[in-house]
This record gives structure tokens, sequence and C-alpha cells, in this order.
DNA sequence: ACAATCTTTCAGTAGTTTCTGAACGATTAA
DNA sequence: TTAATCGTTCAGAAACTACTGAAAGATTGT
């Protein structure tokens, strides 16, 4: 086996591990992988080849990936066969996932904590007091974490994260 | 069933549910949830019969968190029984939480990577140029990743979202 | 209309993770 | 020594998640 099949089914395979340990799944993540390394679209069955999986399952994968917004569908004029691409810039791959999760994780966990800790406004039991005290904690650091995902949002059309760690050197370099 | 126990109840749910979409099992989530907003550090006793659960599990799962550095065994003496508490600070519990992921996803991946761009480097068909460029592409990524969180790691004994997000309005204000 | 080729769906199965509870070990007190 | 109380472990059970493959649906060509 060539080094590139080698480096190629390496980096498949830990991308899939990585995945399980991010909420999704192992196909999945592979599936994305594998895109991201192909220059050229790939359609169902050549995945399917690759992965050594079903075709059910390439189909299930794919939707879900397409429902993040990650992987896109491509059609070729003159093509029954549908072929299928992820977004191959990283930092856009990146704050695509990033807003996904905000939705899915950060905005509903938000919404809990503001409608607990007015549920608890009008008690005061040293426990009550306590307990909302730490849920107003909470809720201070997830309102400060949206705040900076938009702040990101909102001026970085590329390498966010690179913007991330400029910023925060100037502000040492100013303040300290 | 009074407010303080409802809303106890409810976030407890809901932070076990965010643990499964991280990679914490909801158990060890549960816990971590009750901690968090109980004055006083329990015992694995107390933990059981909040959490309606089995002895070997709390302790399975207290197990876990000792690991990850989120919760501390509490002796008090006299006592026979251990008592458990949990980092209360967020924004210190952040930090802890980001060290042991990097620890346990950035740093194996980038390793990953490293080799796998190194293997490419002297192949030249193509395909072995692409996926070379894509890997590169993730690895800086990667390693931009970890400066921003060492930078975070040094300066910020607190409120570290909130001085990332000083910093991006202050390079917002200078910079355009 | 029929065949060919592709996708989607989903019931059932396989595989994995989490949890239980009984057994065991350690410590303290009587 | 014995009993009581606590923590730990782990085999097996339960619950959950991912995957397969057959069936059905869609689209195109003949």
């Amino acid at each position: 086996m060539d080094t590139l099949e080698l480096v190629k089914e390496k980096f498949i395979l830990h991308w899939g591990e990585m995945g399980s340990l991010w909420g999704i799944n192992r196909t999945m993540a592979e599936i994305h992988a594998l895109l991201l390394i192909s220059p050229d679209p790939l359609s169902a069955v050549e995945i399917m080849q690759e992965l050594k999986t079903s075709r059910g399952n390439v189909s299930m994968a794919l939707r879900e990936l397409i429902a993040w917004g990650i992987v896109n569908r491509v059609h070729h004029k003159g093509e029954r066969r549908e072929f299928y691409n992820t977004e191959k810039d990283v930092w856009v791959l990146f704050r695509v996932i990033a807003r996904e999760r905000k939705k899915r994780e950060l905005d509903p966990t938000i919404e809990v904590l503001r409608q607990s800790v007015k549920d608890l406004e009008c008690l005061s039991s040293q426990e009550a007091e306590y307990e909302r005290k730490q849920l107003k904690n909470l809720l201070e650091f997830f309102e400060t974490g949206i705040q900076v995902y938009e702040e990101l949002e909102a001026q970085a059309p590329h390498s966010i994260l690179k913007l991330l760690g400029q910023a925060l050197s100037l502000k040492k370099r100013i303040s300290g």
C-alpha cells in the first residue's frame, strides 16, 4: 500500500475518532474527512467503497452533514448521480460549526438559565440564594460567550482564530 | 414540590443533556450540576439519593470527574465519609476543561497532522499535493488554536471570555 | 411501459455505552 | 472478634446508537 493511501486512511480514522468525542458519529466524521482531502466532489458510491460501509449509512450520514451545513450536494449536468462536497476552507468550516453549536447548545442552555434565575428571584432561603448566585454566574459566562461569538461572526471573513490571537497579544501590549 | 426543587431538577437534567452532547456521560454531568449549586460538599450517598442512581455509578462517575480535575474529595476530620466538591468559579472551571480537552483532543490531532504532512512531503502526484495542502491548512488551524489557548492560559486569572471580548473590540476600534 | 440506475427509508441487528447490584476490601467502634 | 459503615470493582443487564440490507421511490433512457 502506498504512502498516500496510508496517510489518507490514518487521517480519516483519526477524524472519525474525534467526531465521536464531539457529538457527531464516526461515519459522518469519516465522510467529512474524506471529502476534505478529495480534490473533487465524490458520489455516494465512491464514499461507500472508500469507507467500506453500507449505502444506507452513507445516505443517512450525508443527510445529517447537509443539515449541519457542512456538506453540499453538487449536481453535474448530464449526470444522474449526485456528488458531494465539503467546505474546504477550514476557517469557514469553523464558523459554520460554531454557529450550529451555538444554536443547538448555547441558546437552549441560556434559555434554561434565564428562566431558572427568574423562577428563583422571589425565594429567599439560604439554599435558594446560593443556587441563584451560581446560576447567575453560569448565565453571565454563557452570555459573554455568545457576545464573543457574535463579535467574531460579525467581523471575520477569514482566519478567525488568528484574529483572536492578534487581538489578545494586542491587548497584552497595551494594558499590561 | 417547591420551586427550588423544580429549578434544581430542571437544571440538573439540562446539564446532563449537555454533558452527553459533549463527551461526558449523563451521570457525570448531573453530579457536576448538583455539586455546582450545592452550598456544601456532598457525600456519595447524598448524591446517589438526589440523582436516584446506584452507588456504583456514583463511585465511577466521581472517579472520572476527579480525573478531569473538576471535582475534589473533601475530608472532614472525625468523619468516615468522604465529601465531594466542585470548583465553583465558572471561569476557572472553563480553564480546567479547556486544558483537559486540549490534551485529549487537540494535541493528538496535531500530532497526526504533523506526521501526515511530513509523510506526504516527498510525494508529488496531483492527489498527494492536494491532500498535503488540505492537511497543512488543518494543521495551521489547530496550531493557531493552541496559540490562542496558551495566550489565554498565560494571562487570565479570571474572566477569560470577558477578556477575549474586550480584546476583540479593542482590536476593532484600533484597526478597523 | 419497462428496465436501469440512483437515492431514501426503516425494521431489525449489531455494537457500544452506561448502569446496577452483589461481592469484596478497608476502616472504625464496641 | 464482630458488626456497622463506607468506598470500589466488575460481570451482566439495560438502554442507547450506529449500521445493514431489502424494499420502495425517483428519475432517465429505450
